[in-house]
DNA sequence: ACTTGACTTGGAGTTAACTCCAGAGAGTAA
DNA sequence: TTACTCTCTGGAGTTAACTCCAAGTCAAGT
């Protein structure tokens, strides 16, 4: 697969998977004789993959660390877990902290839903002369 | 309040709470005659606002959006509850991200611990006689 | 009066993560 | 052969969100 087509796949630019390959974000890509990226399934996994992480902001640099570690091999299995493991935990956290303030902001929404119905009952506003009151 | 105090109370570097009220993330403070600021029970509620949001990844320029919408009265009632509703909206997707990267997580530190049940079925290795395995 | 320490402003510097660009090479089409 | 398109590399530029710094002010303590 050429890099214009991974990109098309995985709405990436083609400048970010160099960037990726270059940082060893992801394994490196072979390339035909010419010198162009061939990129293989396993490729394309790994490129899913990072991008998948990086959706809901692993950090660079420790998604490099798990490349690097992945490709030292079997003996790097606990790290590498580890490694997992804790990401898992972290997310585990903001989720909790995006919980709260999802509530929060629904509590703030239903203020203001009240206070526009009130200020709708006192300025005559509502949605079906919205036009005509705007001018006032 | 001094921002000695507000920036201990609440975690941020008295750098970032007057970056912050510079760019209009937070209204403006007032200052004494000798022009310290001098912060009240309001903006500390601000402050602690603000750092709630952009704790969960609210970009800058819509809490500023807000605190401008704010700041011009009663108007902006309407638009300001949309504002809110759009990013309680957001938070959602990106949590449903966070939820599926979460269970792939999940599923792959399962794997792992196959593979290290396994690996350690052939090679002897367990906790226990892990630190003499080490040197092998 | 002088020193000390907390505070001020405006502006420059930093970090993470891209994003863009110039110059060059390969492959195909007329 | 010339033109066109896609790709390459190395390096410079950008963006968001801080973070640091220099030079100066002010109030309190000695």
């Amino acid at each position: 697969m050429l890099i214009a087509e991974v990109s098309e796949k995985f709405e990436l630019s083609q400048d970010t998977l160099r960037y990726y390959e270059r940082i060893g974000l992801i394994p490196r890509v072979n390339r035909k004789t010419s010198g162009i990226r061939d990129y293989t399934e396993e490729d394309c996994r790994w490129v899913e993959f990072i991008k998948c992480m990086r959706g809901v902001g692993l950090p660079v640099e420790t998604l490099i660390d798990y490349v690097r570690l992945f490709q030292q091999g079997e003996e790097t299995l606990e790290t590498r877990k580890e490694l997992l493991v804790e990401q898992h935990k972290e997310l585990l956290t903001r989720m909790a902290d995006m919980q709260e303030v999802l509530e929060r902001l629904e509590g703030k929404i239903d203020r203001y839903d009240q206070l526009i119905g009130a200020a709708r009952h006192i300025t005559g506003f509502s949605p079906v002369n919205f036009a005509e009151s705007k001018g006032k």
